[in-house]
DNA sequence: ACTAACCAACCGTCCGTTCGGTAGGGTACT
DNA sequence: AGTACCCTACCGAACGGACGGTTGGTTAGT
């Protein structure tokens, strides 16, 4: 019950070997997200891995433990792009935009981390610290990434000023959306010609810039 | 209209009880929207219709096919609105936007189809019908009716053209992330500041018509 | 008498979890 | 060198319970 977090031991183990624990953990990840928690057994997690079952209760102690320990960690990696295309000073503020709505969009369906919302929120009445995690670890660091890249294009002129709740929604909303749009109708042999990527994404750019780039005519703030 | 798949009389009994299959088919959404697919028990199901497990298998033959009711009934009834919105005469291209963009935050927050994608992204590789089903009933139909009201008021120069493909997705990822978020950090305390219904509505209705009335000159919407 | 609607009890299967045990490597003391 | 001891890693087998689904029989309206 008063379990502190894994003790990691681990020092001896590290001759090269992916160290079982970390296997389990892939193995687990994406079972999770192709299944869903409720729709992954240990059992299946335990074949995946090529071991028996008892033996992934040596290194977690449940399988809602395993199921945290997958979404708490790699968040910190995710964002690390992110940050460099933030702190690049070589960049214009449009071109900074432009790299960061890449990163982001790379993040959100690649990877494994930008592909969890909907497994989050499966289980976020049942276990809501991952709720929180998710929310702390990853989705408003990206958010203060954001606001921060235009909060610098704004301060120089480049950018005018735009309602900043709306221009967060407006930028992660759709990339989010086409993600689990994706998910949702892989199969549909439609699905590449009603979601692709790279055009969603260039065009989504464009939008933004010419809100961004859009002089202050004082329109009729009702 | 109605599918063959409905062999159930039910004439005699719609007097005014609400034909335990109806209520079957309530209190099913209501569970597989908080608890998920595989989260969802048949015995669960039949605590909360405070009827016997085998009762419901008098009126679906599985658990797949009562899902599959459940997600596949009521999308005509969810954009009855948001039609007469759009067929509404008397409105101007402006205010039929605004409209129909609170039409539809109203549908995807409040009304348990708008809440289905979670729930079908989780069962979308086990059963794609449903997916299928969800795209062609509900998310097609809602674009379709969009890129109309859109198409009119760009037809009457009351609009600028813009990408058709980024305008969709600028408009409904927003409000289905929305959704989705609200869904995920329900319990959060700090839920409703982060994800307020209609403070992100106003302003995404405002950035949209910013996009859609850009025009190089003569702004006379007073 | 007929039948739709409902129920108690049950079936086999699979779930997450636990237990006892084994193999092997590292100490440490004799 | 021997052996006694511990520790990590793993496994085979089984647990109680919950699962989706089935059976046979009872009720109530027509």
């Amino acid at each position: 019950m008063e379990k502190e977090n894994e003790p990691k031991p681990e020092s001896a183990q590290d001759k090269g070997r992916p160290s079982r624990r970390a296997e389990i953990l892939e193995q687990a990840r994406n079972l999770f997200l192709d299944k869903g928690y409720a729709g992954t057994s240990m059992s299946a997690l335990a074949k995946a891995c090529c071991i028996q079952k008892a033996s992934l209760y040596h290194h977690f102690p449940s399988k809602e433990a395993l199921f945290i320990a997958c979404v708490t960690e790699g968040y910190d990696v995710a964002i690390l792009a992110l940050r460099e295309i933030q702190n690049d000073r070589a960049l214009t503020h449009e071109e900074r935009v432009r790299r960061a709505l890449a990163e982001i969009y790379r993040i959100t369906i690649d990877s494994p981390v930008g592909r969890m919302s909907p497994l989050i929120a499966e289980v976020s009445r049942q276990i809501p610290e991952v709720a929180r995690a998710f929310h702390d670890g990853f989705i408003i660091q990206q958010h203060e990434i954001v606001n921060a890249i235009i909060d610098a294009g704004i301060k120089e002129g480049a950018f005018a000023a735009q309602d900043r709740l709306g221009m967060e929604h407006l930028i992660f909303g759709p990339i989010v959306t086409l993600s689990i749009s994706r998910q949702m109708f892989t199969g549909l042999d439609t699905m590449e010609t009603l979601f692709p990527v790279a055009r969603v994404r260039d065009s989504h750019c464009d939008l933004i810039l010419q809100l961004l780039k859009k002089q202050p005519e004082s329109d009729s703030a009702a």
